[in-house]
DNA sequence: ATATAATCGTTAAAAAATTAACATAGATTA
DNA sequence: TAATCTATGTTAATTTTTTAACGATTATAT
């Protein structure tokens, strides 16, 4: 059984979530166990892939018979930390905020919403699914008053690199960003970035590749 | 000067947003040269592999001078398709569809709402920046008539196949999938996932993986 | 109870991606 | 104009990631 604190590497971190999706189906459809091989049909990974990834953190499987299924989704909830439950705050109420906040996935899963903030008048004092929208000037109190461990950044992109520094003032270490910006922040503080436009960008560039295929033809 | 039916590998291409990024923000700061060594230290890769992934799509510099900041972003541009209009449409016009409709930066890069669709007789009718929400019975003849490109895909997850599949039977060739859920589509198809709770839950694992850490010690 | 088959964990090999090295072209300077 | 310096494009080395191979262990069937 490998160590712990030996780095997983960001390929197989990026795995992880898939894997949590697949079992959660599984499980949902009374899959007692399954097999590297079986998995591997239905995922897309390689079996081997597959058994290598899970062994970064410990084997969960038994030979012969495979991984028991319901065992296994709860050792990657846990390893995802799905099993926490986290307050966050939304910053920049703007039309993404809020369809964030709307989104009621994210709660189910432990990332509790207390509150979005915005500099905007218009928006102060609104309700989104009854978290309110407050000034950003109180976002500081509001940090420390509410053990918030995660800050949404959904500001525009002129705005996110100093609003980040200010959440970072305040306590925050964790900020998932959908500025198209990269931060620059800190070592310790954790951001992982949700660009939506680099995947857009991502997507029209393969129809630009299969055009010039097509044409090359 | 590398030829270009070689593929392009999957770690190149989701770079290439990234480079549009600097890029443009450099074309913004009127900086007129660059080379590999100084946007190496701004963006974050090395200048080995930057000039690597530049010559894949044939080298864009000049020996001892650099690059020309203008003519690069041009070229990544076009590499990416963003000097082409692509007509789309939202399918599912629930909170996250409705934000995307409202977000007007995709619109400016080329990508232009023309109409979301829905199955809730609440929602169809209503206008979101004049683009009509529509009836899911009417998408068909709306592909048909409209010259659609790309459907964003933002049912919940239990429709997402179905709806997808309807998709490609209308004729749609690219997908941008929001619903967390992997589509199983014919080859030709081109998907691209944004799965937003794939990314919550990397950062949710680096938290916890830090929480580990800090126990160890 | 024994034999056979299944399947993991792990080590080894192969492939891919990244980084380093360097020869050469062109810019800059004296 | 010649000499020097800069910085690319490209090839080579290194590192990382993925895939394959296989011994060991357990389940299953006879």
């Amino acid at each position: 059984m490998q160590r712990r604190t030996s780095k997983v590497s960001d390929a197989v971190i990026r795995r992880l979530p898939r894997y949590h999706r697949y079992l959660e189906e599984l499980v949902r459809d009374g899959i007692k166990r399954i097999s590297s091989k079986e998995l591997s049909r239905r995922i897309g990974f390689t079996a081997s892939q597959i058994r290598q990834d899970f062994n970064c953190f410990g084997g969960f499987g038994q030979q012969g018979y495979g991984y028991n299924v319901e065992l296994l989704y709860n050792e990657i909830k846990k390893i995802l930390g799905l099993n926490e439950r986290y307050n966050t705050i939304i910053v920049g109420a703007g039309n993404l905020g809020q369809a964030i906040a709307n989104y009621t996935n994210f709660r189910k899963r432990g990332f509790e919403v207390k509150a979005l903030f915005d500099i905007n008048p218009k928006l102060i004092g609104l309700s989104i699914r009854g978290i309110e929208i407050l000034d950003i000037d109180k976002m500081g109190e509001f940090v420390r008053d509410n053990d918030v461990k995660i800050a949404i950044l959904c500001t525009p992109r002129e705005n996110a690199q100093q609003v980040a520094e200010t959440l970072v003032e305040y306590g925050i270490k964790s900020i998932w960003n959908f500025a198209p910006i990269d931060l620059d922040l800190p070592n310790d503080v954790i951001v992982e970035n949700a660009h939506l436009s680099d995947s857009l960008y991502v997507l029209s560039y393969r129809m630009a590749e299969r055009e010039k295929e097509n044409k090359e033809k």
